[in-house]
DNA sequence: TAGTTACGTCACCCACT
DNA sequence: GTGGGTGACGTAA
């Protein structure tokens, strides 16, 4: 293998372009140089220049040709929230700036000049005005991050577009003006370059920090993040409306609702340290700020460098794909559907990443027994690994375990230093190797690496779970990396122990069983993490058969408090409504607490009638709304048309992904368009309460419909 | 500027009664 | 009207 060096990437380009038309193969020539040059000198965020070739024009600082290594240096990113509003003709109305020290709102106003100036309200005549004061707030204030609420896609672009029709530079970097392009055919996103700063946009990061929320509108993710509102809560036209009503008529009102929703992301993005959160990422992957989300290139950024080092090198991506197909992924367990008191959760830590350490699996490593590839090291360490199933590995050229572990670390010091934001970081980096390898958009893809990894995971699971009945405890249900054990009556305390007696005997177990079947050490952990002191299994919707990824129990939190958890309920979908949601709350709250008391049958039995009755007389109108999300064009759905599509049909703009509707005597209807026709409430009562109710009722023998039809036959409506 | 599979539920569609 | 098949969605892990 030779290893070409360029001066320029056109030379690159141009050597590569002239082995295509040879057909002389080349590896890695997919690698952008600029990551190659950075990856290979294990650059990752921090860099070191040489004070060689260094001159400073403007408080700019250039190095030409400098030397450069990695550093460890943590900056403190200095953020700026802009938001911008404006119409729907593409007339700009105000832009709000939000940042430490910093906020204002800049507007336009071509009524009257200077008048009413202060320093948080600044009015110009004209666009071109209001965006030069604009880009020279940002110069002076010299953040390092912008960020908001769809920040590139929406404002950026918009920005962008104007300065373009404006003929004017779009000069929000350090250095020359942005670029902003389009998602096209290589890539599905805005992407935005903005010269010495990065765009962050609310959105994602709230995606990527796994936020959980109904949507991932501002005013939703502020509400649940902040408890604080957006100051105009209408959505589509109704806001536009109300925002061209403000801008007409109370320019003051506008600005104050400009810049709150500045403040809202700046507050969300400190609360959840979003910032942070992205610079651990960038030290711990090498990949730049605003991309940290790429598993794929992580991986590679992380793997091929050290690849190269063991004399080897890599593929160009892509390839021709490799193995045949499908790879199983975690075990589910069966279910014991019933109601119980005390359940365990036993639980593996950091299953995958655990396994691939253990068992050292490992692109190369497999390569090297499969193909017989040449070893350095010597004959006695050049031992090879076959865990339960799947592939058996070259323990002396694994590359994967060796990073797990250095991340592994990592989130040990992290922990001890109680840096949750670092912990978080490495944690989703560890458990994205997995999908790394089972996914054909990654030059190592093999199935037979994550099948190993899986088929070895659900080896463990049952190889676990009958270590545990042997023990003479019920497991009744299981899934991936958890058990389910049932501990029995008794006091918290005595119980708990009981778990935690189990869990070290399996530990122990497991290792001595890993040891002496395998010759590996484990570094498997299953940990007793919580327990139910009251749980409900459901079985499937009209059938006896227990269900699978779904269940309630009561935990006691961090204070002592009791407090309800759902999996995979009703309750915990956003394609349910709050009238099924809260009616689910309160009759487990009332099945949890009151078990055992005898009022509690009766008490069942008169929610359950009061609230179909509440549902009759309109007190629940407020709940009756279902959000929906639209993964296709509209036009798209042919061999069916669902609910939701025929709703949103009926908007003339769809306002992000998911449609929230109302069923009606008319059918589903879009909430900000009704038609005025009533709301469907036998619909409601059948789909949304009586699954929920029959749920809970059958532990006591009863079912929703007959109770409810009683009622009619009492006439008390 | 491409992490994975397993699972439950619903509405729609169509063949059949 | 019924019931099986399927597309779509959102979720667990």
């Amino acid at each position: 293998m030779d290893a070409l060096y360029f001066k320029n990437t056109m030379g690159f380009n141009r050597a590569r372009k002239a082995c295509e038309d040879r057909n002389i193969p080349t590896y890695e020539t997919d690698i952008n140089p600029a990551s190659r040059f950075l990856m290979e000198r294990f650059i990752r965020g921090g860099v070191a220049f040489e004070d060689q070739g260094v001159r400073k024009e403007n408080n700019i600082l250039y190095f030409s040709d400098p030397k450069v290594r990695s550093a460890d240096f943590t900056p403190q990113l200095k953020l700026l929230s802009i938001d911008i509003e404006c119409s729907m003709e593409w007339d700009l109305y105000s832009i709000a700036l939000y940042g430490e020290g910093l906020q204002v709102v800049l507007m336009i106003d071509p009524s009257h000049g200077s008048g009413s100036q202060t320093k948080e309200y600044r009015s110009f005549p004209s666009e071109r005005e209001l965006l030069e004061a604009f880009f020279s707030i940002i110069d002076n204030y010299d953040p390092d991050v912008f960020i908001g609420w769809n920040l590139i896609g929406f404002d950026l672009s918009w920005l962008s577009r104007k300065c373009k029709a404006l003929g004017i530079g779009f000069d929000i970097g350090t250095d020359g003006p942005a670029n902003l392009m389009e998602p096209g055919q290589n890539f599905n996103q805005w992407i935005a370059r903005i010269p010495g700063r990065a765009a962050l946009d609310g959105i994602n990061m709230a995606r990527s920090a796994y936020v959980k929320a109904d949507d991932y509108s501002l005013s939703t993710v502020a509400h649940q993040i902040l408890g604080r509102k957006k100051l105009i809560e209408e959505s589509g036209n109704a806001k536009a409306a109300e925002i061209k009503h403000l801008f007409h008529k109370d320019k003051r009102e506008l600005a104050r609702y400009n810049l709150e929703d500045a403040r809202l992301v700046y507050d969300i993005f400190e609360k959840l340290n979003f910032a942070q959160l992205a610079v651990r990422r960038t030290q711990l992957t090498g990949l730049a700020l605003d991309r940290v989300g790429g598993s794929v290139a992580a991986y590679d950024f992380l793997y091929l460098p050290r690849l190269h080092r063991k004399g080897y090198v890599a593929d160009t991506y892509p390839q021709p794909p490799v193995g045949n197909g499908a790879a199983p992924g975690g075990l589910v367990l069966d279910s014991q559907p019933g109601f119980y008191c005390n359940v365990a959760v036993l639980d593996f830590k950091s299953l995958y990443p655990s396994i691939i350490r253990t068992f050292r699996v490992d692109p190369l490593a497999a390569d090297v027994v499969l193909h017989k590839l040449p070893r350095n090291s010597k004959a006695a360490s050049r031992r090879t690994i076959k865990g339960p199933a799947g592939l058996e590995f070259a323990e002396d050229s694994a590359i994967l375990p060796g990073i797990i572990e250095e991340l592994w670390h990592e989130r040990d010091k992290a922990k001890q230093a109680k840096d949750g934001t670092l912990s978080q970081a490495v944690k989703i980096i560890m458990n994205s190797f997995y999908g790394v390898l089972g996914s054909q958009g990654c030059r190592f893809y093999d199935p037979r690496l994550s099948g190993t990894i899986t088929r070895i995971g659900q080896w463990l699971l049952s190889f676990s779970r009958e270590f545990i009945e042997k023990e003479g405890i019920r497991v009744i249900y299981g899934d991936t990396d958890s058990l389910f054990v049932y501990l029995g009556e008794g006091e918290l305390e005595t119980v708990s122990q009981i778990g935690l007696k189990v869990s070290a005997s399996l530990n122990r177990y497991l290792k001595e069983e890993l040891e002496s079947r395998f010759n590996v050490e484990s570094c498997l952990d299953i940990e007793f993490e919580k327990i139910f002191t009251r749980f409900f299994m459901p079985t499937i919707r009209g059938q006896d058969k227990g269900s699978k990824k779904r269940y309630a129990g009561l935990l006691m939190d961090k204070d002592g408090k009791p407090e309800i958890f759902f999996a995979g309920m009703e309750s915990s979908r956003r394609d349910w409504t709050a009238l099924a949601k809260d009616f689910q709350g309160e009759l487990f709250e009332l099945l949890f607490l009151k078990y055992g008391a005898p009022e509690l049958k009766d008490e069942m039995v008169d929610l359950v009638l009061n609230r179909q009755k509440q549902l009759y007389v309109g007190e629940m109108d407020d709940k009756l709304v279902y959000r929906k999300g639209i993964s296709k064009r509209l036009e798209d759905y042919t061999k069916n048309v669902p609910p939701h599509v025929r709703a949103a049909r009926m908007l003339d703009k769809l306002d992000g992904r998911i449609v929230r509707y109302v069923m009606t005597t008319a059918g589903p209807e879009p909430v900000q368009k009704r038609s005025g026709a009533a709301f469907d409430y036998d619909h409601y009562s059948e789909k949304q309460l009586a699954p929920i109710a029959d749920m809970v009722l059958r532990l006591f023998d009863m079912d929703y419909r007959t109770l409810t039809r009683n009622l009619d036959q009492l006439n008390l409506f």
